[in-house]
DNA sequence: TTTTGAGTTGTTCGA
DNA sequence: GTCGAACAACTCAAA
């Protein structure tokens, strides 16, 4: 496939390194981009093994991420993530220089001002990305500047993983386990730890203001519920990824899918960050030997590694058609009725839908930054065929509002809930989130905590007030259409408009 | 090349 | 109330 092109490799033996190979060399430029760690830092660890002064450095690239330069959500976790990096750097002997893109023309200016020899990074593996590296590549080889990069994202380089015919794999279960055998038995290259110093140049560049990059919001300061919750930086990665293979990971087979009960890793945010790799997340859950393990504990080593082959299989898919983010995969959809409800969407968006568990799932989302898998699928699931809302739609708000609003996942996320992308649910597999509800928020803890003016409601109306008699609905507070919404659709009426309109793509 | 088995996460209906 | 079948065919991956 000719977009492999754009994923760049490493030549065994790069031209420029074997040139200088009897020079000293001058310094190294790291370039830090989607990796924000120290541990298990591929281009890092061999920045330092060149022997040469490192100058790390991240770039602002909005101009040239073009549409998905970072999201709200996004932007406020980068500004903690890269002054936790820096603050590292410095307890190192080192320091993290910040300039704007485009990242050619940082490089350029950085490469002028240090005399370095060379440049390392980990990929990145967007399409946008991955091109414009490339191009910078290319550019320093030809004047015998070393340019290297590294893979710290992903368990595999998606380049190297195809079916037996050669083709990208489309199907899940059959890439996961092509990709687990060449894994086994450690999950792939052990990580490195961090260094303990890191050389200096002889004078620094200057740097960039973090605060000058605005990426937190002023007024109205809306990150509250952001800063309570989460603690960007390779040390809150590191200590998420402790607590969770402690303990919540030999439960997760059986948990993972109830909400209100914290039983997921919350490491996605670190993950998109590269604040952790997957090879660390990967070794820190499978340290116990399997002979330790009962039934159940051993089913949640497995599901939760399976959620990190998710995450390598939509970065499969990124790269090797790199229409996901804008086109369905199934090309039929392109010509989806899809509706245009404004007032649907703005419903959907603030948690005002009258259906408590996507309701509780929008506004989890809204004030963390984050939703609960489950309840993603519920409230995608709903906008999709519930409002025939367009996907795209879904996944912009995402993209902005979450915190581990990452091009794959999201895009591969919505695309398997829309039916139109890879191992896409059935067509008729419409979720009902009054059953969802009741089955995986049974003691309403979730709904409770994010929809609070249905607290007072018995469980058995939690996820369908407008069920509940009036007698019941005064003694709980609850006025339907003032203190809470009625349902904006009927779920039963929406199922079968949805069901046509698929109908109506397949023929 | 052809065949075969299988495919993350569900709901509804009727027996 | 419980349980199994229907809901469509189609595509993917491997034998």
């Amino acid at each position: 496939m000719a977009r492999h092109a754009l994923i760049e490799s490493n030549p065994p033996f790069p031209i420029a390194r074997r040139r200088r190979a009897a020079a000293r060399p001058l310094t190294t430029l790291l370039w830090f981009n989607r990796d924000l760690r120290l541990a298990d830092n591929p281009a890092l660890a061999a920045a330092l093994a060149r022997g040469a002064p490192v100058v790390p450095f991240y770039v602002l690239e909005d101009g040239e991420a073009g549409r998905w330069a970072p999201g709200s959500a996004s932007r406020w976790w980068l500004h903690g993530s890269l002054q936790a990096l820096d603050a590292s750097l410095r307890a190192r002997g080192s320091a993290l220089l910040l300039r704007r893109g485009p990242a050619r023309e940082a490089i350029e200016a950085l490469l002028a001002e240090t005399g370095a020899d060379a440049l390392y990074w980990n990929r990145r593996y967007e399409a946008w990305a991955g091109a414009r590296a490339q191009a910078i590549k290319t550019a320093l080889q030809a004047r015998g500047i070393e340019a290297r990069s590294f893979n710290a994202a992903l368990l595999h380089e998606p380049s190297r993983l195809a079916t037996a015919m050669g083709q990208p794999y489309r199907v899940f279960t059959p890439f996961w386990k092509a990709l687990r055998a060449q894994l086994e038995p450690v999950g792939g290259a052990a990580p490195v730890t961090a260094p303990r110093r890191i050389a200096a140049p002889p004078a620094w560049p200057r740097s960039e203001a973090l605060d000058g990059w605005a990426l937190r919001p002023a007024t109205p300061d809306w990150a509250a519920g952001l800063r309570d919750t989460w603690t960007p930086g390779e040390a809150g990665a590191q200590a998420r990824l402790a607590a969770f293979a402690r303990q919540a990971v030999y439960a997760y087979g059986e948990r993972r899918n109830l909400p209100g009960a914290g039983a997921t890793s919350g490491l996605s945010p670190h993950l998109h960050f590269g604040e952790i790799g997957p090879r660390q997340v990967w070794q820190a859950v499978t340290a116990r030997p399997p002979g330790e393990l009962d039934p159940a504990g051993s089913l949640g080593v497995q599901t939760f590694l399976s959620e990190i082959g998710w995450r390598e299989f939509s970065y499969h898919l990124l790269v090797h058609f790199a229409h996901l983010p804008e086109a369905p995969l199934r090309a039929e959809f392109a010509a989806f009725p899809w509706e245009h409800d404004e007032a649907g969407r703005a419903a959907w968006q603030r948690g005002r839908t009258g259906y408590p568990i996507v309701d509780a799932g929008m506004r989890e989302l809204w004030h963390t930054g984050w939703m609960h898998n489950r309840v993603r699928m519920i409230a995608a699931s709903f906008l999709v065929k519930d409002l025939l809302l367009p996907w795209r739609d879904g996944a912009d708000w995402f993209w902005d509002t979450l915190v581990d609003a990452d091009l794959a996942s999201n895009s591969a996320g919505w695309q398997w809930v829309a039916g139109c992308g890879a191992d896409a649910a059935p067509y008729f597999r419409v979720f009902n989130p009054v059953l969802q509800g009741a089955k995986f928020d049974p003691q309403g803890a979730y709904v409770r905590r994010w929809v609070p003016e249905l607290r007072a409601l018995p469980d058995a109306l939690l996820h369908a007030p407008w069920t509940a008699r009036p007698v019941d609905l005064a003694a709980a507070g609850v006025e339907l259409g003032r203190t809470y919404p009625m349902p904006i659709v009927d779920h039963a009426c929406a199922r079968q408009r949805a069901l046509r309109a698929l109908q109506q793509v397949k023929g």
